[in-house]
DNA sequence: GTGGTCTAGACCACC
DNA sequence: GTGGTCTAGACCACG
């Protein structure tokens, strides 16, 4: 099963199912130009309302995550689609976040070493 | 006047009022025990029913931020209440962004560097 | 009906409504994933507004006690969310009132009888 | 200072008064017939309204445990008058607890040696 | 139909 | 004056 849902989650459902194809897009899992499943294939999967579905996949469409051919299904765009607004927003947050951290009275250096250790730990999964 | 509201944001009054005190209360704009505007006064000042300050002002004091005595007011609780919890909420969701990042083709130079930037320009602030 | 109201109790109805389902839940009388009926319906059932229900239905939520799926209803949790915290404090209860009744002149072996006691009379209720 | 209040407590501070003045008249700290402050000491101590140290007062006069001589001040209540209402009442919560801990499948074994664990420590005090 | 939020207005307990 | 609770009634998002 490509996804799962939460229902301990407070977030909307269609929202739930937006990030976790958006992180499988992001992530390299679902490759540019791969067929994602049918709006009806997915809602029988996940037992829920195609109507749901079908609104998670056109935010995902307007945001440029996934291109629409009628008759044939929903697919991967390329990654020059999103990436850069991605980018710009992702490093928008990260510093927003350092900033609580100094307030916080984290120092430079424990941020420095966090960063490598995650950088270390992402490392490992693609050996 | 101590916050404003954003009545184009999506999310629901009351959080925004929780996320602005919040951030008053962990920067220090607000020290311990100083005492925050009453229900009644914030109302009126934000132009908002009582009952939504009200509702802010209870989730505040379930996570620790401001302390209620009846009769009195609402105070800005010790740091010691929440401090060490939002640290390491912190330092998780600091550590999800770096993963993020790297995903996104984002070295590890270019975060070190983007800390020092936040860091000197958080500096020049305090001067 | 589920559960009633004392409106000679001094404490606010939510609270009440609160202690009641806490009580059902522990107890087993209501099934993890059981749905509990909906604020509407329990408003109407206990005469009560809407709002009172939504409020404690709420806390219970956040107590980890039920959970909420929008436009579907609310739901018993899962044990493990719960039962662990529920046993700390009870015991801490426990330890409490035994100090109390030690300071009352109550012997040790007046208590032990009183659990069996009460062990006895409980395990009745199960035949 | 013979009791202090904690303002982060939600109770209201008269009641915080009565139940500390309880404590310390029935674990025999205050014996009986002995001068309890005058309501203006008290409230001089505590920086409180003397209207809130009268209450507490009204309502530990009214309960029993002290008793009230005009011109002269309050006094420990003898033993009699309250000890055996508060029995009763400890020993029902006593019995409340233990059916709780009974569903959460505390064992006897357990409650009996939490009971002598308790005593063992208590008695320590009074070494 | 379900929960989530908000308003308006009221009454109470506490200090 | 201050917070706490409750009612009545409304509108929205979700499925």
């Amino acid at each position: 099963m490509l996804i799962n849902i939460d229902y301990q989650d407070k977030r909307p459902i269609y929202e739930q199912i937006i990030e976790k194809l958006q992180n499988l897009i992001v992530k390299g899992v679902l490759a540019e130009n791969d067929k994602i499943p049918s709006v009806r294939n997915m809602a029988i999967e996940l037992s829920i309302n195609p109507n749901t579905i079908q609104r998670a996949y056109q935010e995902l469409e307007r945001a440029g995550y996934i291109y629409t051919v009628k008759g044939r299904g929903n697919f991967v765009s390329p990654k020059d689609g999103w990436k850069k607004d991605k980018l710009v927003e992702a490093m928008q947050e990260f510093d927003d976040k350092v900033t609580e951290l100094i307030h916080l009275g984290v120092s430079a250096d424990e941020m420095h070493s966090h960063i490598d250790d995650v950088i270390k730990k992402e490392g490992m999964k693609n050996d």
